[in-house]
DNA sequence: TCGTTGCAAAGTGTTGACACATACCGCCGG
DNA sequence: CCGGCGGTATGTGTCAACACTTTGCAACGA
C-alpha cells in the first residue's frame, strides 16, 4: 500500500526535476494540497521528506523553497560523492563475482553500442548508469541510499540546469572503462583512486558549466 | 522559535540514548503524544525525522521500531564513516589556519591531561571530541551534518550499548597524535590514511565486542 | 524623505475527529 | 491437533478547523 504522502513526494520531485519549481521558488502547503485535491497533512509529510533529501530548505514558520546551490554547495556536494563513490568502487573490487563483473562489461558495452547509434539523435541520452551500478555493487546499503538517493536528486537537479555535459560522454565512457578494468583485476585500492579521479572531472567540468551559466546570466 | 515537533524529535531521541526504547522496541504515536501532552500531529513529524536519520525504521501503517542493527549494518556503518571521516580529514589539512592547528594541538593536550586526571574516577569521559573537531574543520557542511548528525547518532547507540571500549582510549589517543601531526604537516593523503586506518581500528573493536555480547546474551 | 510602528493578510504549526490498514484472537473445518 | 478464516481491537493515515508566527503594507512622526 502507498500513501498519498508517498505519492505527493514523487510527484513533487517530479515537477521540481521538470522545471515546474525552479530552484529559489517558495512551496506553499496549502497551494499544493488544491492542485492534488488532499489535505495539508499529507503535503506537509511530503515536503518534510523533501528537505530530508536536501531538495528543499526550510525553518520553522518560514516558507519552504526549492535549494539554490552555491558554487561551494555544489563543490562541497561532489567532495562527499568523490568520497563515497570510491569507497563504493574499492568496495564493489572486493564483492563482485566474476559472473557479476562479466554481466557488467557486456552491458557497459552494449550500452557504448546504443550511445554510438544515438549520436546526433535527439531525446534522452540511453545512458545504462554506470556509478549507480557500482554503487549497488558495493554491497553497502548505506552508501547506496545516500548516494543514489539524496546525492543523486540534488546532482541531477543541476545536471540538467547545465544541460548535462554532452561532449565528455565519450571520455567518461573510457574512464568507465578503465575502472571496469581495475575491478576485474580485483585492485580496490585502483579502482577507488580512478573513480574518484573520474568524479573529480565532472565536478570540474560541471562547475565550469555552471560559472558560465552564471556568468551569461547575471550580467549586472 | 522553536516548535513541538523540534522540541519531541529531541526528546525521544534522548530517550532512545537512555535506554527508554531499546532497538527493536516499539514507538506508538499516542502513547508519545499523551505522554508528553501533545496531539499526534507534531509527533508524526517527531517519528519521520526520527527515521529520516536512520535511528528508526518504519513502513506505511505499520508500527514504527527503533532499529536493530545487525553485525553487518554496523560493519556498512563504519564502512561509510571511513570513507567520510578520510575525506573530511584531508579537506582539514588542506583547509585549516595554522592558527586553528595550534588551537587543536592546545586543545588535545588539555584533554590528554583532563583525561589523567579523571583515571579510575566514574562518570562521563571528558572527552572532547577529536572527530567531530576534524570534520568540521574540514569546511563542507555536508559532510560533516552526515557525520555528526545521522551516522553520529546511530554510533552513539551502538557504542552506549558496547560499553565504550575505553581500554582503546590510550592507543586512541596516540592514534589522534598522528594525524594531528599530519595535518600540521599538510600532509592530505597522509591525513586521510591514518584516519581511515584509526577508524577502521575502531570499526573492529566494537565489532568485537558486539559479538561478545551477542554470545553471552542470546547462548539459546 | 526616511525610518518606525501597528495592522492585516498569508502561511505554517497544532489539534481532535474520522477513515483505513494491519494484527491479534477465537472459531470452524479438515 | 492443526491450519485457514472472519471479527474485533489497535494503531496509522487523512482531514478540516483553529492558533500562532511571519511578512508586507500603510499610516504616522521625526
Amino acid at each position: 500500500m502507498t500513501t498519498l504522502s508517498d505519492k505527493l513526494f514523487t510527484s513533487t520531485l517530479n515537477a521540481i526535476y521538470a522545471g515546474e519549481f525552479a530552484p529559489g521558488a517558495e512551496i506553499n502547503e496549502a497551494t499544493l494540497a488544491a492542485r492534488y485535491g488532499v489535505s495539508r497533512g499529507p503535503v506537509r509529510e511530503a515536503v518534510r521528506r523533501l528537505q530530508g533529501i536536501g531538495i528543499v530548505s526550510r525553518e520553522p514558520y518560514m516558507r519552504a523553497t526549492v535549494v539554490r546551490l552555491t558554487a561551494a554547495q555544489v563543490r562541497e556536494l561532489f567532495e562527499m560523492r568523490e568520497a563515497l563513490e570510491g569507497m563504493a568502487c574499492r568496495l564493489a573490487a572486493r564483492r563482485m563475482s566474476d559472473a557479476d563483473l562479466d554481466r557488467f562489461a557486456f552491458d557497459l558495452d552494449a550500452a557504448r553500442v546504443r550511445r554510438i547509434a544515438a549520436r546526433g539523435t535527439r531525446g534522452p541520452a540511453p545512458d545504462f548508469d554506470f556509478h549507480e551500478r557500482v554503487i549497488r555493487a558495493s554491497g553497502n546499503a548505506r552508501i547506496t541510499s545516500a548516494l543514489c538517493g539524496d546525492l543523486y536528486h540534488l546532482l541531477r537537479l543541476y545536471r540538467r540546469r547545465s544541460g548535462a555535459v554532452r561532449e565528455r560522454s565519450d571520455e567518461a565512457h573510457a574512464e568507465h572503462w578503465q575502472i571496469l578494468r581495475a575491478l576485474r583485476a580485483r585492485d580496490g585500492e585502483l579502482a577507488e583512486s580512478l573513480m574518484r579521479a573520474h568524479v573529480a572531472r565532472a565536478a570540474v567540468k560541471l562547475t565550469e558549466r555552471l560559472r558560465e551559466l552564471d556568468a551569461a546570466a547575471v550580467p549586472a
